[in-house]
DNA sequence: GTAACTGCAAAATATTTGCATCCTT
DNA sequence: AAGGATGCAAATATTTTGCAGTTAC
């Protein structure tokens, strides 16, 4: 587990430090999307609230993370799992977030589908969020 | 135009004032999401801050509007066109947002597809923001 | 007249910036 | 050793709350 975040690192030409390495293990660990405030409790050893703010906004710069947008407006990362390129982040699944557990998790299996737009109007990226209960919560 | 603004607020038994006139006026005016600044830059009178932001969360409560979920997370709020009765929003339709304008809209004729999700989940809404440019930017 | 709405002050929260110090390479 | 990363302090921005005065009905 270990090695593989310090490869994600390296590849991405960023030095590698305990906070970066534990904020990237804890993406990976929970496998789910996490709030600014979720990764500042979710750690034991206390990182400033200023160095999450730099580390998530330096993984975004990187294309290891992406924002997910939330109906409620809530800010939430999660790691971008397969073709992002610096600068060039592309999803092409679907975001799932849970009304009952709040849980949000990228659905990687389930695609976005292709919408016809009128007339003019050139689509860059479509997003897909839909809330309704998980697994565990249904 | 005027009197159609009333009819809004009184069908929901809502006091007629002016802030409340003139946002929702705006909203009319303007046909596309605001953002919580162009509310308070949009309007002459100037409102005190604290009373847009009761305003627009009144006029959520009562399913005037709603907030659409942008790439960017930034907080946008858009006229809710047709059957959305107080504390049930339900949208049907896609969002979309200009990446050079920043313009962002709703496009009520293009409906959201259904998307099946994986065993266990079940779907109570689905968001879609598309991204692109818009007919006078492309 | 009464209940609801507004504006002001201030608290609480969230995010950004500057700079000195420390760590990675 | 040098450049980059961190932590602290503080500046900014955003949102919420309490309360007294005002307005809609």
């Amino acid at each position: 587990m270990k090695p593989q975040i310090e490869e994600v690192l390296k590849k991405n030409q960023l030095s590698i430090t305990d906070s970066r390495k534990k904020i990237l293990e804890l993406f990976f660990q929970s496998g789910s999307a996490l709030a600014h405030h979720d990764i500042e409790s979710g750690i034991n050893e206390k990182y400033d609230r200023v160095t999450v703010y730099r580390t998530l906004q330096t993984f975004m710069e990187k294309g290891i993370i992406h924002t997910i947008p939330t109906p409620d407006n809530a800010v939430k990362y999660a790691l971008c799992k397969d073709n992002c390129e610096q600068g060039h982040h592309h999803d092409d699944h679907v975001h799932f977030v849970c009304l009952k557990c709040g849980i949000t998790a990228c659905l990687e299996e389930v695609h976005v589908p292709e919408i016809k737009l009128p007339r003019g109007y050139k689509t860059r990226q479509t997003e897909v969020v839909i809330s309704g209960f998980c697994k565990a919560c249904s």
